[in-house]
RNA sequence: CGGGGUGUAGCGCAGAUGGUAGCGCGCUUGGUUCGGGACCAAGAGGCCGUGGGUUCAAAUCCCGCCACUCCGACCA
């Protein structure tokens, strides 16, 4: 390919709506275009690179026995009733009805699709396991895309379902297929992406994992432990808490506390800590907007995730209205009606005693509070989440860091949700009908490409690495109007193609300064430049972006010399 | 969904107190240059997001839409 045919603008100034490095870098070296609210077009160079992660991904899945397969964009609503999944899923999927008026769907995810493949012909336990996948396009309406190709609305990604006859089994797969994700990430150039405990959202399910790639930049948080293995997302990290309870038990004492309404100012205002306070938070159920009163140790904060999967309903931050029988910033478990609303006590208040808490009257707060003697036996649910400094789940220290983490993959443990519910069976060995268990993994592509650049970029542009740069070489010809210049540039070319070495060639007449600037930001590993000076010596220049090479080598072993370094670099895992 | 911001040339932006549009980059032509985004000269390129309103006169003031974008919520 030569640059000047390529379409595609670079240019100098950052775009101002880029946050990120990956975007700005992307958008100013001619990568893609956006088209709509996080809807994208590709040119060349992206679309070689998310061609070689394709690639890669799809040896690494018929590695472990994959099937590639394809599923339709569009679906009929009918086969999203089957699972239940038209009605649950929000306006994230994108509806709309054919001529006929018959409601239609594009595709966000393809259990549906999977199970409907398949579940005529897998009705035997001889024909399991299997697993299938396939790499395509989706649609989800995000509500805010964001950061270039991280968060965008229509999107690549390659989606696997495999299909057991026991849990056992799935669990073996599951772990085939988390090693198959760790070398793809490491073919990849981003080794360092890690695994993390997470919680299964919609997908339904038990057991699941993201790969994340830690950076600030990140959208996911996740706790780490600094001393332990311990890693998982914040919406699945168990939040421990000791408590000391030593010392003597206050009595419950009524406090006129006028115009003090955050549980900071309370705590100020009576001398106390903020680990000897209860505070209440308040939820409305999204179904019926029944409330939902959450007490928890007032340094603390909900996590909505764990409130979600604990009442198995969503639900969204109270609105607290006058008649609704809760005061806003004076709510506490004390004389509160039961009877009225869900309450429920998260576990870092086991233990405690002498706690400051609201009234349920305005202007008023208890101190002195200790549960088991003021509200009686009360249930508690871990309910909140885990902080900085906490303690890990794991090994019991207080190690946990909280990171920044781009999600690029993820795997599930689906279980029987998509083949109960869409009457997929099997008859085992003994002739009794049975629901083949599922686990589903996906990986996002073009998300994927974002975070290597994200990883491993200068201020100049991406430094890809040689597995899935757009090319392997680039040949600058620094004077393309120096006739000698020019001969052997276009010699090197032409060899390099015969040689099938993958190479973009610049014989544009610009001044080196520009022509350096666009080889940065397109960001291909080797460099060959061409010029008099280096002529004069009978050499060629060849350097990596990477900078880790940079040496002078004879015209005649050019060829020789960078073949050698692509398949050094193509080995190295 | 809540809260901000911005829409003026391909890109990045300037256009106080209303008077029919300008700068830098890029692009075209010619010339001089040539190892980290050169210089000179001459050009091309705009329904000022959109619909209304106020006014003799609107990019500018008022109202409504739309789009993009940032922060937060939500998010297989």
């Amino acid at each position: 390919m030569k640059i000047d045919k390529l379409c595609g603008e670079r240019f100098k100034e950052r775009p101002s709506d880029c946050v990120i490095d990956s975007h700005a870098l992307m958008v100013r070296g001619g990568y893609m275009k956006g088209v709509a609210n996080g809807i994208y077009s590709s040119y060349m160079p992206l679309r070689r690179i998310t061609r070689k992660i394709e690639n890669i991904i799809r040896e690494e899945m018929d590695a472990i026995d994959g099937q590639e397969v394809q599923f339709p964009v569009v679906m009929p609503a009918s086969l999203w009733s089957e699972s239940g999944r038209y009605e649950s899923i929000g306006s994230e999927m994108a509806r709309f009805e054919d001529r006929n008026g018959t409601p239609m769907v594009l595709g966000m995810t393809h259990e549906e699709a999977a199970v409907h493949l398949v579940r005529e012909y897998a009705n035997s336990y001889t024909k399991y396991p299997f697993m299938i996948y396939q790499v395509q396009t989706k649609f989800r309406d995000e509500g805010r895309p964001r950061a270039g190709l991280i968060r965008v609305r229509e999107f690549t990604m390659k989606d696997a379902y495999s299909f057991h006859t026991s849990q056992e089994d799935l669990e073996e797969y599951y772990q085939k297929c988390y090693d198959a994700y760790n070398r793809i990430f490491a073919r990849c150039g981003i080794p360092e992406v890690v695994t993390v405990k997470s919680d299964s959202g919609m997908m339904g399910g038990s057991v699941s994992h993201e790969y994340m790639l830690l950076t600030p930049v990140g959208e996911d948080s996740i706790a780490i432990c600094s001393e332990c293995d311990y890693r998982a997302n914040m919406e699945a990290a168990d939040s421990i808490i000791e408590n000391d309870c030593s010392g003597e038990d206050a009595p419950l004492e009524l406090v006129y506390t006028p115009d003090i309404h955050t549980i900071e100012d309370i705590c100020a205002f009576l001398h106390t800590p903020l680990e000897e306070s209860c505070k209440a938070v308040i939820y409305q159920k999204n179904m019926t907007d029944e409330y939902v009163v959450v007490f928890i140790r007032g340094d603390l904060d909900v996590n909505e995730t764990k409130l979600t999967n604990y009442l198995g309903e969503a639900v969204h931050p109270g609105e607290v209205t006058d008649d609704c029988g809760l005061y806003a910033g004076f709510t506490g478990p004390y004389g509160l009606d039961n009877e009225k609303f869900t309450v429920l006590y998260d576990a870092s208040l086991k233990g405690t005693h002498n706690l400051s808490c609201g009234a349920n009257k305005p202007d008023h707060h208890y101190k002195g509070l200790k549960i088991s003697r003021d509200i009686g036996d009360v249930e508690y649910a871990d309910l909140a989440k885990i902080k900085e400094g906490g303690i890990c789940p794991k090994c019991g220290k207080h190690s946990i860091t909280i990171s920044r983490g781009i999600e690029v993959g993820n795997i599930f443990q689906l279980g029987t949700k998509y083949t109960k519910s869409m009457g997929m069976q099997y008859l085992d060995a003994e002739g009794n009908l049975q629901y083949p268990i599922m686990g589903c993994y996906g990986i996002g592509v073009g998300r994927l490409a974002a975070s290597v650049c994200e990883a491993h970029h200068d201020d100049y542009g991406p430094i890809w690495p040689m597995s899935i740069a757009p090319w392997q070489v680039q040949i600058c010809c620094l004077r393309a109007d120096d006739e000698e210049c020019k001969k052997v540039s276009d010699s090197l070319y032409e060899k390099m193609n015969a040689e099938k070495i993958e190479v973009l060639y610049d014989d544009r007449n610009i001044r080196p300064g520009a022509m350096f600037s666009d080889a940065d930001l397109i960001g291909v590993p080797v460099r060959v430049i061409v010029s008099p000076r280096n002529l004069g010596e009978g050499v060629c220049e060849i350097v990596t972006r990477d900078k880790a090479v940079n040496e002078k080598v004879a015209v005649d072993n050019v060829i020789d010399f960078v073949r050698n370094l692509i398949n050094d670099r193509l080995a190295r895992r």
